[in-house]
DNA sequence: TCTAGATACCTAGAGGCTCTAGGTCAAGGC
DNA sequence: GCCTTGACCTAGAGCCTCTAGGTATCTAGA
């Protein structure tokens, strides 16, 4: 088995491995992450949802992520929760590593 | 004016600014750039042909690079030669700023 | 009152990139 | 005779982001 999926590539704009990192933090929600991650990175990281809820389905169908439905209090909109699955924890540490060989890989050839 | 075709963008998996990078050294050609960026990365960035000349097309369409054919000896292969225009040093320069910031915005998200 | 914004979810389709999988042609090694 | 190397090229698949909407409720402001 493995080399099923190999999981979100950022060297390859799949934005799919950062959000992996913010709900390795801990549970949470579409909304939340998009917000989140504006507010991690200052702004310089700005998915709008129609990318960021459609890498949620993604990273749950490959199994990465697992999700659960939370009512809220009346009137207030559902959320769904996410969290990582243990495939979705090596994933990040495989994500992880691949960003550091990239990073000295592009640092490498723009001379920074 | 300006806006225009804002150039390669590394965080969204463009490979562009890499061969900007490379092309911002000296003058090359594309078979030259495959095996530079796959020498100068230990293997880490490895694109295919297919990927490469392609890129170096729209580069030049884009007007980053400037291309001029140079014939070579008896039954060599001419190759391809490019250099960065203005625009393309520019790009090169905005390019590297903005890979910046998008490493230490990754990294802030990832925890690395 | 009416509008706008925030909260929270969703989707169809366009656009644009990488990558696969080929092809061309000549020289040189085995 | 065949494979590898050098050097170029392309069509199409695949997959991702992003645009531009949509739903619904609540609150704030003009």
């Amino acid at each position: 088995m493995s080399e099923r999926g190999r999981g979100p590539d950022l060297s390859r704009g799949e934005f799919g491995l950062l959000i992996l990192g913010l709900v390795g933090r801990r549970e949470m929600y579409g909304y939340e992450i998009v917000a989140q991650l504006r507010a991690t990175t200052d702004g310089v990281v700005d998915l709008p949802e129609g990318t960021v809820y459609p890498a949620l389905r993604r990273l749950e169908r490959d199994g990465l992520i697992a999700g659960r439905w939370v009512e809220m209090a009346e009137g207030t909109p559902r959320r769904r929760y996410y969290r990582l699955t243990t495939a979705g924890e090596h994933a990040l540490a495989v994500g992880r590593e691949e960003w550091l060989r990239f990073k000295a890989a592009a640092d490498s050839v723009l001379g920074s």
